[in-house]
DNA sequence: TTGTGGTATGCAAGCGCTTACATTTACCCA
DNA sequence: TGGGTAAATGTAAGCGCTTGCATACCACAA
């Protein structure tokens, strides 16, 4: 069982003629050993190679410095960016990332909760606020130290370092029907198992309440997918009255849409606004550039794992929960009526 | 120091009635456990929520059950894509994901290594090839199991899961030649320490030398944003005769010199055509649609996933290296002329 | 009955590290 | 010179789990 060919301590030990006691302290708190033994043992961990044994350490120490991280995917651009913010920090700290991914279903986020704590995670980053009761309690039975991000939930009981995704979508529909628009489409992604959509939606569906004379047309749910954006987009426009706005849940939809009505030979925004939400690259691309909601990501991924990290920290003051801000980027997908 | 809320295999076994070797080999092995203990077991764990300690199964197994990826960055799509896939086929196998990233610096890169490996990575997923000896004495060093990706070696000595960089830098480049280009720029990463930008690069020299006639006006290096790549292409059109094409090394700097372009009042491909290499979502979004290299990336984080896994897999046939071929993709920024 | 082989379980020795506590050493001051 | 203090180091007891080996048990054949 023994690897003949790794160093362990004991080796360092014998090599430096020092007990394992003086090498470990030198490892993790060096002050505490004298000058000249410190060389010692520096020289002997640098020609054996000795790098100490993680599983040792965990269990000695019953911690991992290993903070797990579960998103609903890579594969937009909006999570990837917070991530290596996130990770970056985390780095710093001398801890490490582990990451899953859920696909946006609560069944696989609660696997990889459970797959990342019993890989040693010592908190957690999740997304969203909302979740079943099943992970809830299983959470708090574990008493798993954990921030939410990309939400910011009025209910205390989590620390969070996100925006309000409601108030933001209220904000670019107000930013719509102020430009005079009275007839909305929405495609927004598939609001079961995720908070950030719904909360989206009750946003704009707020703004539309608040303004009595503008409708809503129509509201399709997709995934994030610029050809289900678009399929969404010809549902929209397959009613009597066309809606002169579509507001989207995210940009991948909204420039789905885009490529869509391009396709359809609209204009935009001469004979479509359409709005995105998060302002990741692709933002900047199209053209014309898509009129979208910033989201802080980068900020929110560094504060998230210094918030993360300080609940780690026993003798840290415990973080608080910070609500981000997010913007109204506009470009020219939003026209005047 | 003892977690006196964690349940540990002593107090299931207590509450099972059995010895804590029937529990351990309960979880590990089931069949080797009579059905009516397993059951008495399995409840045990259920009531007490019991769950392996991570240190101690890494100690005794001296395994974790973990894989390292360092990748250059996430934030740019392609990375994030391949790594999303190489993730979830993890995942599948069991095993977690460690992600570091080394934002293009080899420096960065050893840390990472060093410290994945620390947390216990049982191996390494690495992007392309080149690295400084120190890096590669380390690798062997310790014996670690690692494939590189994003790239296709000549020499073997590794295993690897990707494409030959040089060989589709050179198929794009005599694809826009054959479209009657001879005055080419080209724009590519910074190459120190980026044998990817590299090869791209030498490909696109192997391209112009087999072609008389074909003269390279000028390369431009510089990072994958947006902004640089606009730079860059100010710089190439500085000279006294300008380029007819631009060849990119990404996608992101395709586009940055397509909105750089745009604002210049150049139209293309009329006025100037632009190659791009990826084929991230960026690439469809453009008005026209981008020219570009496809690179299978998830093909790539799958097939780089499952050869690793053989690669700690004792009893699997040893894996080898897979070489995976890019495609040309035809939309709209390269004009014949 | 005894022997034989197989199956289910228990025992206990680590795995490599940290750390409370014990011991040694060096030094200072009365 | 002796006693006290502080700093440096050693000793050894775990941390929670796996696993080779020993043991107990059972069914069946001789």
């Amino acid at each position: 069982m023994r690897d003949k060919n790794r160093p362990s301590l004991e080796d360092v030990a014998v090599l430096a003629g020092v007990s394992t006691a003086s090498i470990s302290r030198c490892i993790n708190n060096p002050k505490k050993v004298a000058e000249p033994t410190r060389v010692r043992i520096q020289e002997a961990i640098e020609t054996l190679g000795y790098m100490p044994h993680f599983g040792g350490r965990a269990l000695a120490r019953n911690r991992t410095n290993t903070i797990g991280a579960i998103i609903p995917t890579m594969d937009n651009a909006m999570f990837a960016s917070g991530l290596q913010a996130f990770q970056e920090t985390l780095s710093e700290a001398g801890v490490t990332l582990l990451v899953g991914s859920s696909n946006y279903d609560p069944a696989q986020e609660f696997e990889q909760i459970r797959s990342l704590l019993s890989q040693g995670a010592d908190g957690l980053l999740l997304i969203g606020q909302a979740r079943p009761k099943k992970t809830h309690d299983f959470l708090a039975q574990h008493s798993v130290p954990h921030v939410l991000a990309w939400c910011f939930p009025k209910s205390t009981g989590h620390h969070a370092v996100g925006f309000d995704n409601q108030k933001s979508g209220r904000a670019i529909a107000e930013h719509v029907i102020s430009y005079g628009h009275r007839k909305l489409g929405v495609i927004a992604g598939l609001r079961d198992g995720n908070d950030r959509a719904q909360d989206r939606i009750l946003g704009i569906q707020d703004a539309i309440d608040a303004h009595p004379g503008v409708q809503l047309l129509g509201l399709q749910e997709c995934k994030y997918s610029f050809e289900e954006a678009g399929s969404a987009l010809d549902d929209l426009l397959s009613g009597p009255i066309h809606p002169t706005a579509i507001i989207c849940g995210s940009d991948v939809l909204a420039v789905g849409a885009m490529l869509r009505a391009r396709y359809l030979g609209l204009q935009i925004p001469e004979d479509i606004s359409i709005t995105g939400f998060d302002d990741i690259n692709l933002a900047r691309v199209t053209t014309p550039g898509l009129t979208t909601v910033r989201v802080p990501q980068h900020d929110m991924g560094r504060k998230a794992a210094h918030v993360l990290l300080g609940l780690l920290d026993a003798d840290a003051p415990q973080p608080q929960s910070y609500e981000l801000m997010t913007t109204i980027i506009d470009r020219g997908t939003l026209a005047r009526v």
